[in-house]
DNA sequence: TGTACATCAGTGAACGCGCGTTCACTGATGTAC
DNA sequence: TGTACATCAGTGAACGCGCGTTCACTGATGTAC
């Protein structure tokens, strides 16, 4: 059924990039084919053309798409607290969540994108869309860091965000054994303080 | 030259590993071809099949490889200080150079490996490997946190080692722009205080 | 509102290419006497 | 120590397959009158 309705071509265009968006991150960028992609989309492979100049510029575009929507989430997830230090601590719990360890293909795209960015050539539009929305995830976490001190909230932000990326990751690359949880718990405890049950366990200690 | 001595062919296979446990890092182990690995031996692919079971199984031996490199740089820089907080520190600065950052091919596997990893299925031997290899690291890791608890310098240990990793990951995929050494700088002043150059600046500030 | 026709979204075959793996073959190595 | 021959490390063609991209084609859509 060629020559749909342009508002049809348009929604096809947008589950190419939401497909592309959540495969990129889940299977690696070069691991998925427009194939794949069109397949995603009920399209079969011929009409990508018509809609990206090639597979390397969607993958900015879906880069871009990634990162928009995560943004979003911390945004949301900042505006629905109290405090800035509630804020914070409802970006690392929430990033920490067992749910958003598993979920590769709707997680953190600084996460699951960046051993694939770093191998791309330096003019790889996906380079350039994981430069700027890096910047405004790291924007985001800075706000609500409160050290006071406009520099050190960024830098806070960019020590926060590396302790999360990093357990999220080996986590990610040892799930199954237990060693993943207890990378997890070590990165909540390191950036929010010993966090409740083993409070529950030293005090048990302590009446022994 | 066909049939070269027994000696020569185990020279060959340990130029594969050698070849393969770099290229993995630096490529990823789907971008690198068998005829890749055996040419940087000096070999044609054909014989790849003589040497391994197969693409999979080198990847487990490669890895393997990796990480008994890595704990051993590891072992020699602990083993270069005096006090457990100076090895800590040793571990931490040599993770976060320049040279580090920039060496993917030579640097840590845990890093370099781990969204390959994850995207593996669950019986690859390159997971086997990197469940050991992170194990080993991790130990020595620990043994420097002296925080005078076991169960304590195992969770400093992998709070440590998430962060180094992030950061590390964080900077390679933003390699060019001026975010990726703040990255750097923001990891290695939240795991060993204020570095010296921003102590000196404060200091200057204080003068004035 | 109805008709004629140009536009163009999507199809599927085809392009050259590289992949992991297999296999018949070669000829120097290693061994048995 | 010397000879005869079995072994086997490495070669390169071939296997079936999937890749990104191109292109002639189809026929419903969108537009001009």
């Amino acid at each position: 059924m060629p020559r749909v309705s342009r508002a049809q071509a348009q929604h096809h265009r947008e589950a190419i990039t939401e497909a592309s968006a959540r495969l990129f991150r889940e299977r690696g960028i070069k691991a998925v084919s427009v194939a794949d992609l069109m397949g995603a989309a009920g399209l079969t492979h011929g009409g990508f053309y018509g809609h990206f100049e090639s597979k390397d510029a969607l993958a900015g575009i879906a880069g871009e798409h990634a990162f928009a929507q995560a943004t979003e989430r911390w945004r949301k997830r900042v505006a629905g607290e109290e405090s800035a230090a509630e804020a914070r601590a409802a970006i690392v719990e929430g990033y920490l969540r067992p749910h958003s360890i598993r979920d590769v293909a709707g997680g953190c795209p600084t996460a699951a994108l960046c051993v694939d960015v770093a191998r791309e050539p330096a003019d790889a539009p996906v380079r350039a869309a994981y430069l700027a929305g890096l910047a405004d995830m790291v924007d985001v976490l800075a706000a609500v860091e409160a050290t006071g001190d406009a520099a050190a909230d960024r830098r806070a932000a960019l020590a926060d965000y590396a302790t999360l990326l990093g357990a999220m990751l080996m986590a990610r690359a040892t799930a199954g054994d237990p060693i993943a949880d207890e990378i997890v718990a070590a990165a909540r405890e390191r950036l929010l303080g010993t966090p409740a049950p083993a409070r529950a366990a030293r005090a048990r200690q302590r009446q022994a």
